[in-house]
DNA sequence: GTTGATTTGTGAAACTGTTCACAAGATGCC
DNA sequence: GGCATCTTGTGAACAGTTTCACAAATCAAC
């Protein structure tokens, strides 16, 4: 089990909860030609993204489908209770205190921290608003594994300076700003502006023509 | 200007950001090697990205600030405004109504659906909730050129349906699933799961060992 | 047990995106 | 003007990902 690239991690991820629906629905095997055609991707890719982790696979039949979840769930780590702080109460950061299909994955906010005192104190979902100020010192008395970046885009840099002091080794952030992180941590961004600059340069130019003809489906780059 | 990948574009918006900072600070020229330390790449990207639309900067002086900023907001197509419609209020959707960054750029949220009749007729930010029944007469009415999906993950393809019909040719897609388009029509997704999901792998497994190395500095994959 | 219809797993080929390396343009100084 | 220094623009080399193509495994039917 080498090095396996970021997209194929992500499919893994998509081919996941494309079998949790299939199981739900009580399909006991899948196909990687069924798989792909719902996931977006080819039959070939599947296989080569399955590949990197084993065979779980058998000729001639295909993917056991409860198998198949368990595996993927190993494979990406979701065995285990993840724990998760908020950083920013904001409107996003209370739109993820509301969403709580997280929780169904195992990642469980265990902490939030604001730094507006009239925040401090609040209590959202149960959980208190706690002072940015104490930040570091809660992250290592619960133990928390995850910190989600929800403040200003001038304030991020500095709550994931923080984090990471802390020792806290994965970061989300949705602030819309570049953050640079020490090679023990990994970061990964969720930036709206982005994707809607995206839209907008493929709405200008011609991308429609070029994108949809390379394959025959439309054109998701999630 | 023939085909331009994704990273690239995304790397432009990613440009835009930082040299508008640097226009506030009242730089007036500013280095490929500056704006790839900035944002997290090398020189030869930057100048590489930029290559493709022709060429902007001076040999031995670098790039003009405000003069790349232009072209920059040429080349995403952000000189004009964008009319955006919104489906869904629940806690994304409101959160994103509330994120007020977008209309700087350009994108303006001028419809809000929502298919809960509780919901039809509240006014979120001088916007009144419209049923989703007329989303297809509403969205051609107002010419929406694109759609941001805020929805449960088993209502969205449904909505993007509709929207294509009605002659909406770019979607922002939040619901946690994946989208089917025509080829015409643009779709970028914003997937929280498959973030979270992808921060789990690699903290379960020995990508900070891996990761980190490649480069100097730390892994922002955004 | 042999045949036929499937479908996986995987090396090799094709493709796409990134990095390198350097010639060429620009500036400033003597 | 000539020289030293800087920084861009870009073809070529490199690296990484995706697609192709096919041998091998499995099952059902006869």
């Amino acid at each position: 089990m080498k090095k396996v690239s970021d997209p194929t991690v992500s499919r893994l991820s998509l081919y996941l909860r494309i079998l949790s629906e299939l199981q739900e629905q009580g399909q006991s095997t899948v196909s990687s030609d069924e798989l792909a055609r719902r996931g977006g991707t080819t039959a070939a890719q599947v296989r080569k993204d399955l590949s990197f982790f084993g065979t779980f696979g058998k000729r001639g039949l295909g993917y056991g489908v409860p198998d198949l979840v368990a595996k993927l769930r190993s494979i990406l780590g979701l065995e285990r209770r993840w724990r998760v702080a908020l950083v920013g109460v904001g409107k996003i950061g209370a739109a993820l205190l509301g969403y709580q299909d997280f929780r169904r994955q195992g990642f469980y906010v265990e902490a939030v921290f604001d730094a507006d005192p009239g925040k401090i104190g609040q209590r959202w979902d149960g959980l208190e608003v706690r002072s940015a100020a104490d930040m570091e010192a809660v992250l290592r008395e619960q133990e928390i594994d995850i910190v989600i970046v929800a403040v200003p885009a001038d304030a991020a840099q500095g709550v994931v300076d923080r984090a990471v002091r802390a020792g806290v080794r994965g970061i989300l952030n949705f602030a819309p700003t570049k953050l640079h992180v020490p090679p023990h941590v990994t970061l990964r961004s969720v930036n709206m502006t982005v994707e809607l600059e995206g839209l907008s340069y493929a709405l200008s130019n011609g991308e429609r023509e070029a994108a949809g003809r390379r394959r025959g489906v439309g054109c998701d780059r999630s």
